[in-house]
DNA sequence: AATAATAAGTATAATTATATCCTTTTATCT
DNA sequence: AGATAAAAGGATATAATTATACTTATTATT
């Protein structure tokens, strides 16, 4: 569906915002152990999601990353658009280039309404409301203790 | 969505569907030509395709590759789970190994469905449904005359 | 026996995922 | 104020995976 890229985003900045809305910031090391990812292509990932001003990040001493308490929702899409670029949600099932309304792939009608959906869902949910369910700690390792 | 194999089968069972209803047989020259995918690679699928009995094959003069007029309806789903395996359609969206109605991802109670209805699509798709509404040369080539 | 085609195994290339290393910023401590 | 250390930023290197090509062997047909 996604790449893992893209899936390791997602977790990261849920993550984020669960865990700094009392003003902390968090660190790459801290977020790739919770999140169960490795530790330094996490740090790729969110230097471009901040790049992006998905997320904030401050550096020296005490410093990480962070999602503002009053920042604006952020929608998944969003995210995703930002890793795996926004074509993904127009991609055919088949892998067509030019597979449309007009040039339909055997698949196509089928396929489009469910394609719709996943964008939808992306579109709707934001960080700030799935980001709240979360719970506290290495949430998504193993799904250990996960969710609340 | 699926991986590039994947994709390539499909198109590849379709058009070979399409084009042996006659009684001839087709070679991975002229299948890969006409659905527009590397000529070795896709032999290499055709390859695991006929050994997972999905379409047949014989070799020597006027030999290749064939699907039998009478042959017993084939579910797309049967050539994704030949190529990419089934566990594609139990997959988590955020990538988690054990997300699941116990242990859901924060994701889960919006995609199960949506996971759901492309399971089911490509098990309601037959290749035989789909191949009677193919062109017949090079339909997935840039999609310049398809469908029919 | 010759041929034409598949079958299979291995090799290369591209892409994606991951790690390393060095730089820059900045808070804190002296 | 200056030194230090903690953190992100950035560039580049390696590894794994996926996609693709090549080469040889095998087999069915004529």
């Amino acid at each position: 569906m996604f790449s893992k890229s893209c899936e390791y985003s997602i977790r990261a900045v849920l993550y984020i915002y669960k865990n700094t809305q009392d003003g902390n910031k968090i660190s790459i090391e801290k977020v790739a152990g919770a999140i169960g990812t490795p530790r330094h292509f996490t740090g790729k990932l969110l230097q471009v999601l901040a790049k992006q001003k998905i997320i904030s990040s401050v550096k020296g001493p005490n410093g990480g990353f962070y999602i503002a308490p009053n920042a604006p929702e952020i929608r998944l899409s969003r995210v995703v658009e930002a890793i795996d670029g926004p074509e993904i949600f127009k991609a055919c099932a088949l892998g067509l280039k030019e597979c449309s309304e007009d040039h339909p792939c055997p698949l196509h009608q089928q396929y489009k309404g469910i394609r719709e959906q996943i964008k939808n869902m992306m579109e709707d949910q934001t960080v700030q409301q799935l980001g709240k369910k979360l719970g506290e700690e290495k949430v998504f390792v193993k799904n250990e203790n996960y969710p609340e």
